[in-house]
DNA sequence: AATAGAAACAACCGCAGAAAC
DNA sequence: GGTTTCTGCGGTTGTTTCTAT
């Protein structure tokens, strides 16, 4: 499939583009549309490989793009997303609408990465890089189970990219076939939507486990909404927390005030229409605090949106789901260590083989992970943004 | 004020899959 | 069915801007 790159003539220009360039490229594309990228630099008086206005095009020049700093939702999602699907900066950038992969890959190689770096987690599994010193305590069913649960996350990840695929080729038609307030719009979103959705959720369930935040855990009407609230909450969870990490965090990085911009505080808001939540799993193992995104992975239009564990404590939503209930459910779940996290270690096919287990360096660990998913999530608050996304 | 290093950003490179021929 | 071309993607590099000394 080899192929001789296009920018190796001579007399092409390299390098940053001039404001007389970008003006030739865009009157030509505002007048004729890009067609063939290839004819595209001769016809528009460009002396530029085609693959670079197109690059110009799509990462710069492109109307519906949003540049500037990225706001504190964007940022959450980035970190959310990047620990769900990797590397796939276009899959996030689907998420994050008026970005482009790569201004978000570069977003995240200048400042997410190293900030997560400094934090002492490793920016490429999401998990803290000390994780080799607690293997060391003698509890060889912990690193196993972790090994386990790595692979879990792992093939979730792995199902997740095949899936991302399939739905992004079936994606235009899908729209074309959703009416409003059509259930199959989930689908053609389904993935992304359900799975930073279940980390958000797992948010929820952590301040619920804390005991605060609101009292309502509705469908969201978007992922921001539910971005923002579980967002909120977190902050308020963390800000409680005698943590010292993430209280450092706080400290060193956010100054700001959430609530002067998030009114709905604690205040999940109804979906939209009959739209059925593509949540089939909440929560994180309780093992490694790592959400449970198998069963979200696995989740297409046509499952049901709601699967039980057989203990029972493995929850899902959906449209109709009475708020109160999960509430409710969450709570009672969360008496004590986790009670729901368990519950979600069962759902995710893993047993909770060690349910009663107790002990200072299981805690211990358990601490650390609950502090890691709750860093990333309360990772962002330094930069604030008040313009709106979605 | 000058300068070196760090950080941020824009753009390029090359691979790979899809489409066209 | 094989080859060529187009396009998308992710990694990397080069340039510019910022900051500390």
């Amino acid at each position: 499939m080899g192929r001789s790159p296009c920018c190796d003539k001579v007399g092409l220009k390299k390098g940053p583009w001039t404001p007389e360039e970008d003006q030739k490229l865009l009157a030509y594309i505002e007048e004729h549309g890009h067609g063939s990228w290839r004819a595209l630099p001769a016809k528009a008086g460009l002396h530029r490989c085609g693959k670079s206005c197109r690059l110009r095009w799509t990462n710069y020049l492109r109307p519906d793009i949003k540049r500037g700093k990225f706001s504190l939702q964007e940022e959450q999602t980035i970190i959310q997303l990047h620990a769900l699907l990797g590397n796939r900066w276009s899959a996030i950038a689907n998420h994050l609408p008026k970005r482009t992969d790569n201004e978000i890959k570069n977003y995240w190689n200048t400042h997410l990465k190293k900030r997560l770096a400094k934090m002492g987690f490793d920016p490429v599994t999401h998990k803290p890089k000390n994780d080799a010193m607690l293997s060391r305590d003698g509890q060889s069913n912990k690193s196993d189970a972790k090994l386990s649960h790595m692979a879990q996350w792992e093939s979730a990840r792995l199902e997740a990219e095949a899936r991302l695929v399939r739905e992004s080729k079936l994606r235009s038609h899908s729209f074309n076939q959703v009416g409003n307030g059509g259930c199959s719009g989930c689908n053609s979103s389904s993935l992304g939507f359900s799975r930073a959705s279940t980390f958000v959720a797992s948010g929820q369930l952590l301040a619920k486990t804390a005991g605060i935040g609101g009292d309502h855990f509705e469908s969201p009407t978007s992922t921001l909404t539910f971005l923002e609230n579980s967002k909120q909450q977190m902050i308020e969870f963390l800000g409680t927390s005698s943590d010292q990490q993430s209280g450092s965090i706080i400290k060193e990085e956010s100054e700001h005030d959430w609530k002067s911009y998030m009114p709905n505080l604690g205040e999940f808001k109804e979906g939209v229409g009959s739209h059925t939540l593509p949540f089939t799993s909440i929560g994180f193992h309780h093992d490694t605090w790592m959400p449970m995104a198998l069963e979200a992975a696995s989740w297409t239009a046509h499952d049901s949106p709601i699967k039980t564990s057989t203990s029972g404590h493995c929850s899902s939503l959906e449209n109709e789901m009475e708020a109160e209930g999960f509430t409710e459910l969450l709570l009672n779940s969360s008496g004590e260590q986790s009670g729901l996290l368990e519950g979600s270690g069962n759902c995710g096919g893993e047993s909770s083989e060690n349910g009663g287990e107790s002990g200072s360096s299981r805690r211990d660990y358990l601490e650390d992970n609950k502090n890691y998913w709750n860093s990333i999530l309360n990772l962002v608050n330094s930069s604030p943004s008040h313009s709106p996304l979605f």
